[in-house]
DNA sequence: AAGTGGTCTAGACCACCAT
DNA sequence: TGGTGGTCTAGACCACTTA
């Protein structure tokens, strides 16, 4: 494995341990090329890597930062849903359930946890331009985030990715997202403000942080009738 | 504009001239150095950002080629489309019409024509594993595609955009997919193999050349029973 | 003025491929 | 054996930020 890989992964390493938290500087690249004994070109290369998979950035003059999980860098990082004119806004949050179960088979194959170990399953409903657009079931590890509740929930000041962040220690770096359609039944409908029987989009996420551990498992219906979901393949 | 840039752009130009075309080997890093008068380094950086973007390929020892639209390629490079195991596997095509028309607005928007100018329309039935899966209408403007008729469809021996670069010169290097959910009609049901009134996936393509030219407006209705559009962000 | 990342160079050595 | 891309180095200069 060549030297810079070695470096990205110790770099890896002392993010997963949380030796730098987020939004924090990062030893610069001559502190780490002289810490691992490399040069710092070899050093940029493995910095440069973990800047293109988003959890890093650099900023000229000032330093490289672990990326902090704000409302305008989730939105362009892991927010897909736009309008049909293709803008994108981050959806306000309504709570409507909480509670702890123990996982279904699927639930805790995606989670990577032991048949009915315990999760925390949060159903949201979420508005853009004050109209109900995606209806939203997320299930957690339960062990990953102690004393998860309401209060805590509604404390988030951000997105919910941001909360898993600033109170868990859980920096979420890759999502992936199946996509099909389903039909609304009368309660999907009746919030969603759509008849029984529409078609709505139907994501089914899991989302990862360091080292391919998977953190959330969720499913989101999505009202099409003024929203989808926006995919680029190719030249970023 | 940093010299990388530069020099990419340099290289971008000749492949859209087809200096070099489809599967051939390029200049070498080298010789790339001495026509532009940068160090090798310089032009590394440049194939580097190309060959992120799926334009060019590396092979060790061998060279750098321009990329080709094998079925192989596209499969991981375009196609998104997976059972729900996450299984790809690229469809059998079957044209069910062809004809030539005059843009409507949007088409026209999208692929950046003038309201009215020809396109081709192309309506297909794609099955994969035998079972109707996608009901796709491409609409191609009508200037890039000279003597487009369904013998040369039906003898493209490959996928479509294989034949857009070998018969016409056109690579498709980025797309953009806008996907929605909508009901089935009698007739797309019909030929899908499912009810009408069942929800279907709807992917609105629009696929780009070089330079971000339009090439390809397409809507494609995908059976959501055994498939889904698999989006992985974050990470590579 | 000092420190950071951004660009660019020139050269070394390696792994792989074709001949 | 010669040519190609892959890695790594050491150093230069630049642009930007902070103090």
């Amino acid at each position: 494995m060549p030297r810079y890989r070695q470096v990205k992964q110790h770099i890896t390493e002392a993010l997963r341990q949380s030796k730098w938290k987020r939004g924090q500087k990062i030893a610069s690249e001559m502190q780490l090329a002289e810490r691992y004994a490399v040069s710092v070109g070899t050093v940029r290369r493995a910095v440069g890597e973990l800047v293109a998979e988003n959890i890093l950035v650099r900023e000229q003059g000032r330093g490289t930062f672990v990326v902090s999980h704000t409302p305008d860098y989730m939105l362009n990082a892991f927010f897909r849903i736009v309008d049909r004119d293709g803008h994108k806004e981050l959806p306000s949050i309504r709570i409507l359930a909480m509670r702890r179960i123990r996982a279904d088979l699927d639930t805790a194959r995606r989670l990577d946890l032991r048949p009915r170990a315990m999760v925390i399953e949060v159903e949201t409903l979420l508005s853009i331009q004050g109209k109900p657009t995606l209806l939203d079931v997320m299930r957690l590890p339960a062990g990953l985030f102690p004393d998860f509740n309401e209060s805590v929930f509604a404390g988030r000041g951000g997105t919910v990715y941001g909360l898993f962040q600033r109170r868990f220690g859980v920096t979420v770096v890759r999502i992936e997202e199946f996509i099909t359609a389903t039909l609304a039944d009368a309660r999907q409908g009746r919030l969603l403000g759509v008849a029984k029987g529409a078609a709505l989009l139907r994501v089914q996420r899991t989302a990862f942080t360091y080292k391919d551990e998977p953190v959330d498992a969720r499913v989101r219906l999505v009202n099409p009738a003024r929203h989808g979901y926006l995919s680029v393949l190719g030249t970023a």
